[in-house]
Order: structure tokens, then C-alpha cells, then sequence
DNA sequence: CGTACTTTTGAATCGCATCAAATCTGGTGG
DNA sequence: CCACCAGATTTGATGCGATTCAAAAGTACG
């Protein structure tokens, strides 16, 4: 396993003591390919290292809910607390993942307390980016919605992107139209400076109309 | 402390360590009264009583971006990870937190193996609540939204709301207008049974016209 | 009984989704 | 090196659904 590859992209691996690493199975799926089930007993802690894992659900008239899309880094963890699956996990495409064995990542836990404290702090890392997200989701525009990303993700009011802009647009919860007609407004309009992949905030407000 | 009434909505209380409840401070915000900065160093773990504590940031404009309403529960728990504040906290009503040290809360993960446990699947659930409701608000539709909802915050297709329809659409990210009309016309076309608070997935179709 | 808030409905408007299509880009293989 | 293909990028036209503004009726609470 090319630890220092994932470690790139995922800054907790760095942690992961020796013995969990050794314990990790390399998974390769195909588009379609089922992962778990729901109330599955647990098979162990994943990980997306390529390609995308989705969490569904079946509504009673089978219609599938999205409970996530996972582009990279873990996905379920909750299930670790709780023993079994709540949703299924099926590849959305050809992907590889990790498992980790539950008994190695308990013991990991119990063990090494750099790990653990390691652990928390991606938990709560998690859920601060998480949130971020849902805050930028709830706001109307797709302006709004830009603007945000960058002030939050971004640093002093500059981005450099690392995706391509249709996946951003998705991930602003807009169509890759929706995310082009407005990068262009706001650059007509001075709020936005654009040069390639990287966008800097301008002076001018953004909140109303020059 | 009062911390039966406490433990009923946040089961994770009941595994605190008696030394780290014995730490607590309870702390009463009046409405607009900033209870950190952010760059501030780390004031304590806080958790929300009652009312609602908003954590937002500025745009460098001065338009306020709300990354988080807390109206019960933890809130900024990465910056136990960070050591500082990424964000300012206002307390948006009257409201009343909890606050506990840094140095106990910490000295609580590494002594106790059951507090951190349930410290970390409490952190686990946040965060797949957090990435449920990003799928959730990445749905184009109010009635898709509704039914996810219902799909996954209820059980069997069913749900019996505990807050007001407004903060309902408020957490769909929707305006209380379009939840009313919206809930009318699932009602209409037999999606969905409701009575008074109880919402029940009736057997029709929804994800396509009937 | 009055005040504040939620619930409910109406009408008009606007922004985003949708469908369509042209151009650009990087990568593959002949 | 060029032809070609898949995917990303960009622009246009159109319609729908959510927002917005407005207002009335219901409800909780002191």
C-alpha cells in the first residue's frame, strides 16, 4: 500500500499505527458493486482512496435515497460505534477502498493515545467541514453560495481550485451552467478575479448589487 | 446542575466523568452577547442548554455568514482539536450553555475509556447526521427534501415532528412558505397522510407525478 | 384581551434547472 | 504528428418552482 500517496490527501493516515496499517485489506470495486448492506454485521472501517462510494437507502416504494456521496476518506463511521450497517454501500463507479478490521482500530484506539486524540481531531474536523457545508447549501444563490466557499475554504479571500468546475459545481449544489454563468457575472461585475484555478474575492461588495 | 433534564435530549451526558460534570460551568447569554472570537484561545467545551447560539463569520465586506445555529448540543467541538476559535459565537436569544474546561474535558478522554467512547461516537454521529442533511439540501425539489427527511429522520415512513413547521423549513432549507404549500399538495395527491404534528408516507409513488 | 408568533393562502417575480448545442481540452491510437 | 474521442467548458432559450411581498386567520401566553 502506498501509505504516503493516501497520507497526501488525508493527513489522519499519518498516524495510524503500524499494526493497523499492516491490517488494512486494499478493495477494488466495480461500478455497481455492492460494499455492505444494511444490518450487516460490521466488516470493518472504510476508506476511499479512488473513485465514489454512495450510502443508500430504499424507500418502502424503492426509490434510493442518497445518505452520501463519498469522493475520499472514510465513510460510515459512525457504524463503528454501533456494531452494524444502517444503509447500504455500493460503488458508484470502478473505486478502491481500504478496510480497516474492527478489532485492529479498537485496539488502535484503546492503545495509542496518539492515534486516538488523532481520531477525534479528524472527527471533529469532520463535522466542522460537514457544517460549513450544510450552512452554504442553505444559502439561496448561487452567488451567495460561491462567495462562501471561498471565504471558508479558501485562504484570505483567495482560492486556488483542485477540482474541475463541473465537480464544484456539484459540490455547491448547482449545475456546472448555473456555477459558469455566475463566475461570469461576478467577474464582469469586479467581485471576483478570475486567472485559470485561481480566484481571489475583489474589493467590491458582494452581498447586493454594485 | 440539573443533569437528568440535560441527559434526556443528549444521551452522551450520561457517560460524563462526575469529576468533569463537577467542572461545569453554567453560563446565561442575553441576546447578542458574544460568547468567543474567533483567534480567541480556547475558552472551554460548550454545549447549549436553551435558546440558540449562532456561530458566524464575517465576510470582509461585514456581511455576516452563519456557518452554525446551535439550539441544543455541542458546538464548535474541532476547536478542542485546534486550540482557537474559527468563528465568533452569539448568542441569537436568551439562551444558557454549558461550559467545560479544556484541561478536564481532555483529562475525561484520556482517563476514562467509556467517556471517550462515547465521546467519539457521539462525533461519529454528528457526523453522519451533518453529511445526511448536505444530501438532503443538495436535492433540487421541497418535496424531494420532505421525503428524505421523513425517510431518514423518521422511522418506517413515519415521523411525529418536535419543532415548529417554521424551523422545519428552516432545517430544509426552504421557506416557510414553500414547506406549507408543498406539505398541501403531497397531501392532495396522497404522498403523504398528515394529522396535525404526525406525517405518515402514504403509498403512492413520489418520486414522479402519480 | 392584547401581543407576538405561527400557520395559511394569494399574486407576482426572479433565478436556477433544463434542454440544446458549439467549442475547447487532454489523452489515445493509428 | 494528426485524427479522433470523451469529457469539460461555455453560451443560448425556455419554463418551472421557489422566493418574495402581502395579508388574513389561528394560537399561545402573560
Amino acid at each position: 500500500m502506498d501509505w504516503q500517496a493516501v497520507t497526501a490527501f488525508l493527513p489522519v493516515f499519518a498516524t495510524f499505527p503500524t499494526r493497523l496499517r499492516a491490517a488494512a485489506d486494499h478493495l477494488e470495486l466495480e461500478a455497481g458493486e455492492t460494499l455492505f448492506r444494511l444490518g450487516d454485521r460490521l466488516k470493518g472501517v472504510f476508506c476511499v482512496v479512488a473513485g465514489e462510494i454512495r450510502l443508500i437507502r430504499r424507500a418502502r416504494n424503492g426509490a434510493e435515497i442518497v445518505l452520501d456521496r463519498s469522493r475520499g476518506g472514510f465513510f460510515a463511521e459512525a457504524s463503528l460505534a454501533t456494531g452494524k450497517y444502517h444503509c447500504d454501500a455500493v460503488a458508484a463507479e470502478s473505486s478502491a477502498v481500504l478496510r480497516f478490521p474492527v478489532s485492529a482500530f479498537n485496539a488502535g484506539l484503546h492503545k495509542d493515545a496518539v492515534f486516538r486524540d488523532a481520531w477525534i481531531a479528524h472527527l471533529s474536523n469532520e463535522v466542522r467541514k460537514s457544517r460549513a457545508q450544510v450552512e452554504r447549501l442553505s444559502l439561496r444563490s448561487a452567488a451567495e453560495r460561491i462567495i462562501h466557499y471561498i471565504e471558508l475554504e479558501g485562504a484570505d479571500g483567495m482560492i486556488t481550485l483542485t477540482e474541475s468546475r463541473k465537480a464544484w459545481a456539484a459540490e455547491l449544489g448547482l449545475t456546472h451552467e448555473a456555477l459558469y454563468r455566475t463566475l461570469r457575472r461576478l467577474k464582469a461585475n469586479g467581485t471576483l478575479d478570475i486567472h485559470a484555478d485561481r480566484i481571489v474575492l475583489g474589493h467590491r461588495s458582494h452581498t447586493g448589487r454594485p
